[in-house]
DNA sequence: ATGTAATCTTACAGATTTGTAATGCAAAAG
DNA sequence: CTTTTGCATTACAAATCTGTAAGATTACAT
């Protein structure tokens, strides 16, 4: 479950907030100011950051600011005051959520969920079955060992695996990864890049689980 | 700049919410009601939905759905009530933010351009001069033209336009192509990769704008 | 100016990729 | 059962990629 950092003043609140999150199921990490949060931060790259506006050494602002250059860590601010300029400062920084007290439980944790799920979509792994691919880095692994595609290769398991679960025509792909450069290719040229392919990427060539034919159709990917 | 669409039943606040939005430089389309508003959603794919829980012919929350069954553009929704558990429901369907009533208008504002940002940043083509690099189809476009670019190319360019305007050292460069697999490569390798890659997506190749030489340390893609 | 180190450029083979053609095979249609 | 259709497989040249070597050039220090 994602770990989270609370930078919070007040001890009071830093407890009842403590309790409840971890009672959803997070772990929870607390510091009371400025210093002691961003020590936290570097040593166990939290998944999100709770951070009071007011702190003992400082402010929020820039704590959020020091986050914001090393890293894309969610950030959601709390505080006591509804004032609007902060807010709005609040955004300015990157922060990704601004929560005016007094705090309601369930939609705390609602926020926190969402700023999670957007955060976790966007560094996508594109995984299927003991596969890996990373659009970041261009880079195909399984079970650890790297894979090498030819660029032709590698855009047609991204296709794939970008539509997991998802019949695709054999002209859909043919339209993705020819028609851009205006070239037209022969009728079975198709099949032999899916050979090639999963002669790489299959356990079992013969019987293929990450790409399966739909005969008449086109091909699917695996769900997952 | 980007076209917001609002979909709201009360003609007083709708009226208010776009003329101030139109200030700030958005473009907006109104709806009253669910069909309206999908409708305007399918025709004109605007860039931000701002989406009332009451609407007259049903709620919200059914647009909501219908709109994450076909898409990823961000929801906002607008609400009279701060019950908490609609706020919760409003997240569990996707929804990117969920703002009570009465809305402060510098904070709505900063609200949009917060999800605005986070949603342009997700779906990233990766720009550099005229050049774009789109990682979800493995595709490098220069003035709409395809440029082909071999698998380590691409990589190369990638990690490039994946850190614009920061120094990279070639020792990180090769770690990055090379070191996964394992492999070591002469010394004047990267060299030879710089050149090829130079000679294809530079207008003048002799005189570098994308890629400049920092000697003695490595590297440096133009900011943008 | 001269020497040195860093980078660029060219050239070259071996490996791989790319597209086509020919053949094989199995599922659906007749 | 036979034919047809759709995909799989193999084989093959042309093109391209990959890494190295050798020499040219450039920037910097002395």
């Amino acid at each position: 479950m994602a770990e989270i950092l609370l930078i919070e003043d007040d001890p009071a609140i830093s407890e009842t907030l403590s309790n409840y999150l971890k009672s959803e199921g997070y772990t929870i990490r607390t510091a009371s100011g400025q210093r002691g949060g961003l020590e936290l931060f570097r040593k166990f790259s939290p998944d999100c950051i709770l951070l009071d506006v007011s702190l003992a050494d400082g402010n929020g602002f820039s704590v959020c600011s020091a986050i914001r250059a090393v890293s894309e860590t969610p950030v959601i601010f709390l505080t006591a005051s509804a004032d609007e300029s902060c807010t709005v400062a609040g955004f300015e920084l990157g922060a990704d959520d601004y929560i005016s007290k007094p705090f309601r439980p369930r939609e705390l944790a609602a926020r926190i969920r969402n700023v999670l799920r957007r955060y976790n979509a966007a560094s996508k792994l594109l995984h299927c079955q003991n596969l890996i691919l990373d659009p970041s880095k261009a880079l195909v692994t399984k079970n650890g060992q790297e894979i090498f595609l030819s660029a032709l290769e590698y855009r047609l398991l991204l296709l794939f695996l970008s539509n997991p679960g998802q019949l695709i025509s054999r002209d859909r792909i043919a339209d993705e990864l020819w028609t851009i450069s205006g070239e037209f290719i022969g009728d079975n040229t198709l099949n032999v890049y899916m050979k090639r392919l999963r002669d790489k990427i299959e356990d079992d060539p013969q019987n293929p689980c990450i790409i399966r034919t739909v005969r008449g159709l086109g091909y699917k990917a695996a769900e997952s």
